[in-house]
Order: structure tokens, then C-alpha cells, then sequence
DNA sequence: TTTTTTGTTGATTGACGAGTCAATAAACTT
DNA sequence: AAGTTTATTGACTCGTCAATCAACAAAAAA
């Protein structure tokens, strides 16, 4: 019973899937029939709205990066002063929504196909170029030429923070790693 | 021609060309037959001597393990007082022999592996107890109660240098890396 | 109402790869 | 010398999976 426009609804679940699918994996072994099952069509549908196995993951890579990106966005939009914009987007990149078990799962195996697959090394370069951008924007007024040290430093605090929760058994707890994150903010803070 | 006693020989070509093989194909997607051929023998031979693909992976984890932790050992044995020995921990975590490409590429595969094999989680494990048992001896005396805050930290910062180095171009500049973590480290010191 | 476009799938193809086996040969044991 | 253990490989089995195809159905366009 074909009814039109099914494409973006098709293209979605899929996405949607695909991140379930590679969570629960925990690898990129996850087959594409697998992951149309789990959003309910065959393997030849997937096929025949994304190209190839490797476009279903980039556009899941892509889903992944744009729901950050739009957190951290509307975090940024209520933070007022330089300190609570870093606070702000430190907050975002914990929050329920990306720090989540399937999420988390999907960011490292993304992270391994940036090694080989230039696409996915593109998208991550952004992600990477604009978490530094904005934060540095929220550094440079508190400590200056310390700045660009700090952005450095906590860009990666917060990878290695997403790499230990892959190991830890039960919730991720999201706001632990932002007290984490927090302390190394604030042992740079000049002090009060 | 049979020599005999090549067990151990062959065992540890095959460890030492997984690794590079691992590295060069950024990823687990690698095929016994490759492994094999670059250790100079066929793949059933590989498979004679380790059991399963796995456990050639598995040997290939320890083996790496095994070189991080003998050279934090032999640079803690030198380290004079507290300070020192933290420095020393930071310095062999990104020393030329463990902060290479290959060697990097490798540690991201393993994790990868420990979310879905339980022996490499233990072994990952096993490596963070470590890890952070060091850091502590190193940083109890010089901030206290601090100290497993401050380890925590350091640990993830380690692991996201590693990760953030994945996705660079170029030879790895474990000097960079080190002043990283040492800026880290400084600013949760007390002020002189 | 024919034709075209869109949605959909079961069956098939073709490739690849882990692991096994049978066979061969050199070295050690008795 | 006969028998056993260790080393070694080419050929093969068996399973899996990405991708394609042929076919069918319904809506939209002509």
C-alpha cells in the first residue's frame, strides 16, 4: 500500500536505527538488514534509499553531529557572560540527549571511520573546528592567550570523558563529566 | 624445514604485524590472510599457533599493554619525588614507542573490541586500575583529597589526546601532547 | 484509461573470509 | 629404523552480507 512521500519518514527511521543498531553492537559490524528491520522495512529499501551501507552511516554520523550542534545552540542562546557560555556548552555536550549509552557508542565508532573514510573525517573536522571556536569565544575574555591552551585541553577532556563512560557499566552519569570538565575549567580561572 | 621452537617466534610476528596491520587499516576490519602475510607465513599457520582471529587480537592488545607498562615502570624507577613520578607517568604515556600511529590506532581498535568482548575489557581495566593507582601515589602528597579528582581528570585527558591524535595528519608530536597534560596537571597545583 | 512515478520486497548473485583438513616434511625419541 | 611430535601450507567448506534484480502494487499524471 504505497503512499507517497515516504522518503524522508523511510531515510529517518533508518538514522534513527542505524545509531540503536551501532549502540547496542558497540562496533560497525551491524548489517543493513539489521538495522531495516529494527525500522521495519527490508534490505533492499535501505538499499534503495541510501545508496550504499557506508551513505546510511554518514547520514547517522551527520544526524548525530547536527543534534549536538543544535544543543549546543540553544544552550549558547541563554547563556549570558563569557564564563556560563562555556559552562553552557560543556553542559550540552553532556546532556541526557548525547550522553547516552547508544549515542556515546555511535560517536566512537564514528570516530574509528574517520580514520578511513574521508567523509566522515570532514564532518568530525567540523564538529571539531566549531566546539573550539565557541568555546574559545567564551575563553578569550577570561584568561586570554591562556585561551587557546585551554580550548585545546578541554576539546580533548571531553573526548577522553566520552571514552571512559564506553567502559563503565550502568547509566551514563552526564553530570559527573561535567564536574569533571568544570574543575579543569576553573583550576585555569584566575582565582576569586 | 622445520626448525623447531618457532612457536614463540611465529606467535610474536603475528602480534607484531597485527598491530601494524591494525594501524594501517585504521580499524578491525582486518583479515587473518593479511596479518599472516606480513608475518611472512600463511594464515592457517596463524591460526594454528592462536586458536581464533580473536585471540590473535587479544595478544596484540597485551602486547601492547605489556610495553606502556614497562616503560611507565622503568620511568617511575628513575622519578625522584612526587612531582617527578606524575611527570614520568605522563611523559611514558606519550613516549615515541607508545605515541605512534600504529600503536595509536591500535589502542582505539581496543577499545572498540572491549565494548563487546569481555576478555579485552578486562584488560583495558586492568590498565586503568593501574594507570590510576600511579597517578595517585604521584599526586596524594601534593594535593590531597584532590588527588582522585585530579587523577580522574588526567586519565580521560590522556585518552582524548590519544583519540584527538587519530584524526591528525602527520607524525604524532608527543611533546605537545605531554605539555598538554602537564598544563593540566600545574594548574591544580598549589601556586608557588 | 493508459502511462509513469513511487514504494516495496523475496530471491539471487557474487565476493570475501574464518576456520578446518589432509598431506608433506623435517626434526627429535626410543 | 620405526614412531612421534612440530612445522607448514594449499585447498576446501561453510557462512555471511552488500548489492542487484525482477516483479508487483498503488497513486499521480497524461
Amino acid at each position: 500500500m504505497p503512499k507517497l512521500g515516504m522518503e524522508p519518514i523511510r531515510k529517518a527511521a533508518l538514522v534513527k536505527a542505524t545509531i540503536v543498531e551501532i549502540g547496542r553492537a558497540g562496533s560497525l559490524d551491524v548489517t543493513v538488514s539489521q538495522i531495516a528491520k529494527r525500522a521495519g522495512m527490508s534490505s533492499a529499501l535501505a538499499h534503495h534509499y541510501f545508496g550504499s551501507k557506508e551513505d546510511i552511516f554518514l547520514a547517522a554520523m551527520r544526524h548525530v553531529l547536527t543534534l549536538y550542534g543544535a544543543e549546543v545552540r540553544g544552550a549558547l542562546a541563554l547563556a549570558e557572560g563569557s564564563e556560563q557560555r562555556v559552562r553552557a556548552i560543556l553542559a550540552a555536550s553532556f546532556s541526557p540527549a548525547n550522553f547516552r549509552r547508544e549515542a556515546i557508542g555511535a560517536w566512537l565508532n564514528f570516530w574509528l571511520m574517520a580514520q578511513t573514510v574521508p567523509q566522515a573525517r570532514r564532518l568530525l573536522a567540523v564538529y571539531h573546528r566549531r566546539l573550539r571556536s565557541n568555546l574559545l569565544v567564551g575563553l578569550r575574555p577570561l584568561i586570554g592567550n591562556q585561551a587557546e591552551e585551554v580550548a585545546n585541553g578541554l576539546g580533548a577532556l571531553i573526548d577522553g570523558l566520552y571514552l571512559r563512560e564506553v567502559l563503565k557499566s550502568g547509566p551514563p552519569d552526564g553530570r559527573a563529566a561535567v564536574a569533571s570538565a568544570m574543575a579543569y575549567l576553573n583550576a585555569h580561572l584566575p582565582k576569586s
